[in-house]
DNA sequence: ATGGAAACATACTACCGAGTATGCTGTCAA
DNA sequence: TTGACAGCATACTCGGTAGTATGTTTCCAT
């Protein structure tokens, strides 16, 4: 076996392992799940685990970071672009919802990661690991805060106190996370239907006069697929 | 001590321990949250929790239907107003969303609760319990899904598929227990102020144009005050 | 005053789960 | 071929925790 496909295979080992610890970690909780369970989802033993990843801790934080890079890529494309602000944040809110939906155990385990906040750094280092991931999460809701103000100053939005208009609005966005559960009869389509779904009211919610019509709206905002 | 005092007295150490328990159980959650926390959180040690109720998720239970009488009662004004349908479903929401703030421990164990739905429920008795928990819940988005129903049967809310706006609703109201935090400076005004940002944003979801200002808003719900 | 029950504290058991130490097997490099 | 390491599984340790059993004290009814 060739050295790079080695490291292919190891990668796809810590992918395995990942996506079992995310639906794991999603069900149950961090405490409440054991790295056995985990292993016991994936057909192996603690042994493969701690193979891989030092600690449960550290497990646990490489599913958020995770989770973490699968947000940032679900709004980058509304947030890049070129189009109207109102479009451009319509755009983010329609793709983090898809993301809330399609990711939906890594993205739950992001709101179990905020509850460790108060007690569980123990050591220095997972003390930085979680510095890291708050700064991440307010990088996060920085490129909502830079768009809603932006068109708060066009005129386009009614923003009261910046900070709650804000949390309202991102979490309308969340909401699938907390509600979504997966079918065996949603494809694509679906997904979609539920997000301009969502994406109707946050808009609404910030005083824009958002058409009622669902494909016109996906038509407007879908133009790159 | 006469028999009625010893029964108040009784019911102040059952208030005790179910406050203690909900800040506890706040914090680290369900799983990660031992006896002995809440008993050190009392000054006090296992016994007496064990005398009075007989196990944990007893416990938990307990402090669990505590928080959906208390959401029940924060939105019971507005569903029983008589007032035009948009401001009813603007009290309710005013109303619970300071109820996430002021109760803000006992809320937050809503959302653990919702995840044990899954894999929890061991003993008969159990699933009983959460077969009735489940059900108020259900109640509880029914009084929603009315007053919902009734404003857009009236033209006065804008509502693509009920099923999503309202969980986008619902979601939107019980927003602050997700990010707002005890302040040493925040007395029923400020709660108030949050509400009604909360209240304009929920509302302007549905499509209703919310007045901007927030006290002229205020006057017009707190009438009852 | 005194038996007894309520209201706990203390001491103990039994188990579970994180982490470790060690054993086993295939694979690659020299 | 061989040794050495990756890639696990197995077997163990040990601390923490739910629940129990057993004191101990206070307080009330008689």
């Amino acid at each position: 076996m060739s050295s790079s496909a080695r490291v292919s295979v190891k990668a796809n080992r810590l992918e395995e392992i990942l996506f079992a610890a995310a639906e794991c970690f999603q069900q149950q909780g961090f405490a409440a799940t054991s790295i056995d369970t985990v292993a016991r989802h994936l057909g192996a033993t603690k042994g493969r685990i701690y193979h891989y990843f030092p600690s449960k801790m550290d497990l646990f934080n490489a599913v958020r970071d995770r989770a973490m890079e699968l947000a940032f890529e679900a709004i980058k494309e509304g947030y890049e672009s070129t189009r109207p602000t109102e479009v451009r944040l319509g755009m983010m809110v329609r793709g983090q919802a898809l993301g809330m939906m399609q990711y939906h155990s890594f993205m739950q385990v992001l709101l179990d990661g905020l509850r460790m906040r108060r007690y569980g750094a123990t050591t220095e280092f997972q003390r930085q690991a979680m510095a890291l991931h708050l700064e991440q999460r307010d990088a996060f809701e920085a490129m909502y805060r830079e768009v809603l103000s932006k068109g708060h100053e066009e005129g386009l939005f009614k923003i009261g106190r910046m900070s709650i208009t804000l949390r309202s609005f991102v979490i309308s966005a969340n909401s699938p996370v907390f509600w979504y559960q997966k079918r065996d009869d949603d494809d694509q389509a679906k997904l979609e239907a539920i997000a301009d779904e969502i994406v109707a009211f946050a808009m609404r919610g910030l005083g824009v006069d958002w058409p009622d019509d669902e494909f016109l709206h996906s038509n407007q905002v879908r133009q790159t697929t």
